[in-house]
Formats: structure tokens, C-alpha cells, sequence
DNA sequence: CATTTGTACTTAACATGTTAAGCAAATGCG
DNA sequence: CGCATTTGCTTAACATGTTAAGTACAAATG
């Protein structure tokens, strides 16, 4: 079973790689949700945010969201564009933006909200639930991991 | 770190972001260890299927590596162009090409399969086998998963 | 054989990922 | 205060993700 030192190990077995189809077939059906309204999954994920967080600067977005700042440079130009979102200077610090999501942003997430849930019960009754919590606990414990 | 605690459980029990910070997680390091000779994680992941299973067609790379085949289109100018791949026409079907890791593709992998090895061995240690064990079977069976 | 349909890429266009560099404002310090 | 450093964001450059359209060839059909 050790003598692979010569042979990589199979991708079926690799974790990023597993990781991606998984993500893959978990964001699927919300992309083509999505694509129908118009934004993309990184847009709608900073959408969220600010319906559920309020008003935010860019770096606490970029945290929340789980996007780099260049990229969320772009993704709120496109978002300010689409008039889903509004941008203004910090009362305090001139470095600072606010931004915060539009009524017309609010509502394309009402208008999403329930076929996102009908997406997480599909998962929910045909993955089980005991299975997404464990698979979440063990993602969740990945992710805390410090290399030494 | 206290950010951790201030973040809403919503977010880490969100699968998609769950799963994308997970896949950072791992595959940080081995873009750090790639990036110092070039390559970037796609076509390491290209090389690495063309050294497992010989020569193949890019439709097959692209189902083997988790890539689409626009995407894979340009990685294989790329690797063409650094030299680490050769491609053929296909002996009876002119709209196929054969694609053939070269004797330097072989030699990179070789150059850089213990590191690899090494940061695969972290992870074993750090998160426990057992728990990556169970981690692939969940993501895999994620996988499976048939939208009705 | 001619036409239609399907396959295997390829190109295009736009959005994001990623790293590095840039810039203005704020902060720390002698 | 004067100046180096840090912070917050932006831009740039290159690679990939994603969808749609295009091209050449092959296979199926009549």
C-alpha cells in the first residue's frame, strides 16, 4: 500500500481537488440561479453581507465574504453600477469608504432568498443532515489548522 | 484569534464558503511551493494527470483535472510553451490531439512530488488521518449527487 | 452522396483569483 | 513638528472561471 513513492497519489483522493467538485456541485444550481437575475456568486455573497451586516468598509467585505480586496475593488465598481449598492466617504477617516446595499440590492436578495433555501433543503434530504453538519464540523476544523 | 468569535455561525455553516476556505487552507502552500518554479496550481494539476495516466486527449484532461475545456485550451498553450507537454494530431480522428507530458514535465513533478509529499504529510498530522479519510469519503459522496 | 447532427476543441468576452506595485491618508516616533 | 511606517484601497498584469459562439471534422441520416 506504501509503495507510491515513485506515483503521485490519485486525484480521487486529493483534497483540494475533492474540495473543488465538491464546490462545484454545491454552487451549480446557484450560479444558474443567479445568472438569471443578472450577478454573479461573488456579487451575490457581498449582497448578503450587507443585507445581514449593514453598513461595512471594503475590508471588513473582503473577511466576510471571502474575497481579496483587488477583487472586491472590481466586484463593488460593478456593483455601484448596477445600483445595488451605494459608496460613501468615511465621516472620520478620508481613507475609508462605507457601503451599503441599495433597496433595489435588498430586493433581488428577497427575490433569491427562497429558491437558495429550496437549493439547501435539496442538499439537506439528499446528502442528510447528520452528514452536511458532520462535513461542515470537519471543514470548519480544517480551517483552523496553523502550519508550524 | 478573537476575529474568529465575532464571525456569525452562519457563515462557517455556509457549505459553499466552508468549503472554499478549506480549499485555501490546503492549497495555499502548494501555490507558494509551485509559484517558485513557475507553474501555477491548474497546470500542476494538468502535469500531474498526464505523468499518472500517459498520453491523453483534452477532453479527458479536462474530466481528470477538474478543468473546462476553454480553460484548458490555454493551459496547454502555456505548458506547450514552457515545454513540459507535447502535442500530436490524433492518428485517425483529425478533430483529437494527443497531448504527452515531456521528459522536463516529468522531471518538474519529480523536483517537486516530496515537497509535496511533505505539506500532504502536515496535513495528516495536523488534522488527524482518520479525519482526512472520512473528510474525502464525505466530499466524494457530496459528489455523487444527483439533482432530481 | 448530400445533408444534418454531433463531437472536439478553439476563440471571444467578461468576471474573478492572485501577486505586486502604487497612492493617499493616518499613525507612530524622535 | 517632520518623517518613516502602516493602513486602506486601487491599479496593473497575468492566469483561470464561465458562458456563448465559432470552426473543423466525424458520424448519422436519408
Amino acid at each position: 500500500m506504501e509503495a507510491r513513492l515513485t506515483n503521485p497519489p490519485e486525484t480521487n483522493r486529493s483534497l483540494p481537488i475533492a474540495l473543488l467538485r465538491a464546490r462545484e456541485k454545491v454552487m451549480g444550481p446557484i450560479r444558474t440561479m443567479l445568472s438569471d437575475v443578472g450577478v454573479t456568486e461573488q456579487q451575490w455573497r457581498v449582497l448578503r453581507v450587507l443585507n445581514e451586516r449593514g453598513t461595512l468598509d471594503p475590508t471588513e467585505i473582503a473577511e466576510r465574504s471571502c474575497l481579496l480586496l483587488p477583487s472586491l475593488t472590481r466586484i463593488l465598481q460593478t456593483l455601484e453600477g448596477k445600483e445595488l449598492i451605494t459608496r460613501a466617504p468615511h465621516p472620520t477617516d478620508r481613507r475609508k469608504q462605507l457601503v451599503t446595499i441599495t433597496q433595489a440590492g435588498r430586493q433581488l436578495i428577497v427575490d433569491n432568498m427562497e429558491e437558495s433555501r429550496r437549493l439547501n433543503a435539496w442538499l439537506k434530504e439528499s446528502f442528510g443532515n447528520e452528514k452536511l453538519e458532520q462535513l461542515l464540523d470537519l471543514l470548519n476544523e480544517l480551517d483552523t489548522l496553523e502550519r508550524t
